[in-house]
DNA sequence: TTTATTGATTGCAATATTACGATTAATATT
DNA sequence: AATATTAATCGTAATATTGCAATCAATAAA
């Protein structure tokens, strides 16, 4: 019914599903990258950027944030958002257990 | 509305929201672990493993194998899944290279 | 203080996703 | 041939997601 059974999963399997979930569209990925670039972190930039309207934007950053993936900084009237360091390596982590499986073993098919 | 404006994306940002979206629920994080230990590769197993309808573990295994990662070798009445060691191979990269960015820039915030 | 400027929030329409009962298709078994 | 087993497909209900116009809140500039 449009949301998933979480409960019949493990906490590390939510987890993954969570941060994937987040990467799974391509503004927030776009965002993310010009985050990494620093090209610019200003919300009004992305926009022009992005080519996005102004409300979709901050959403996309508002689940981005709320994930710990990100954090923003209020500047005068704008709002500077980066990349935060230590919730990202603490994702990378978890993400490249999950991909970097040993796929030796796989011989049945 | 409900959908991606993936036009005003590049295919690099498309690709990585599209391997990452199917890792975005849990079910087929659970169905792609399994498959790695080879704990159970047949549909069934996976039915009775992971515990979710047999029409909704078809669904996720439909999604992961349109996307190449798993393949499907029918074996009389049942069919066993596995992953596509290739193409897994080729996803781990371009994944990697997106979560792994050179965070050292990062000094904005 | 009045008026920009910037970004968050609200509300809504369109579409997508998740889950499963019922059914169907294909192969095995009897 | 008739029946059982297995997995795919169809149809549908419930919920989530995406995108944006309109509005609001907060600060800056005049």
């Amino acid at each position: 019914m449009g949301l998933a059974k979480t409960e019949i999963f493990n906490d590390q399997q939510n987890k993954i599903a969570t941060y994937a979930k987040v990467f799974g569209h391509p503004a927030r990925v776009s965002i993310l990258q010009h985050l990494f670039e620093l090209n610019s972190c200003v919300c009004g930039d992305l926009v022009n950027e992005i080519g996005l309207a102004q409300p979709t934007i901050s959403q996309h950053l508002k689940e981005l944030k709320l994930l710990g993936l990100i954090k923003g900084n209020v500047e005068g009237t704008s709002v500077c958002y980066c990349i935060d360091i230590e919730n990202w390596t603490k994702m990378k982590e978890v993400m490249f257990q999950f991909l970097d499986q040993d796929i030796t073993k796989n011989t049945c098919c």
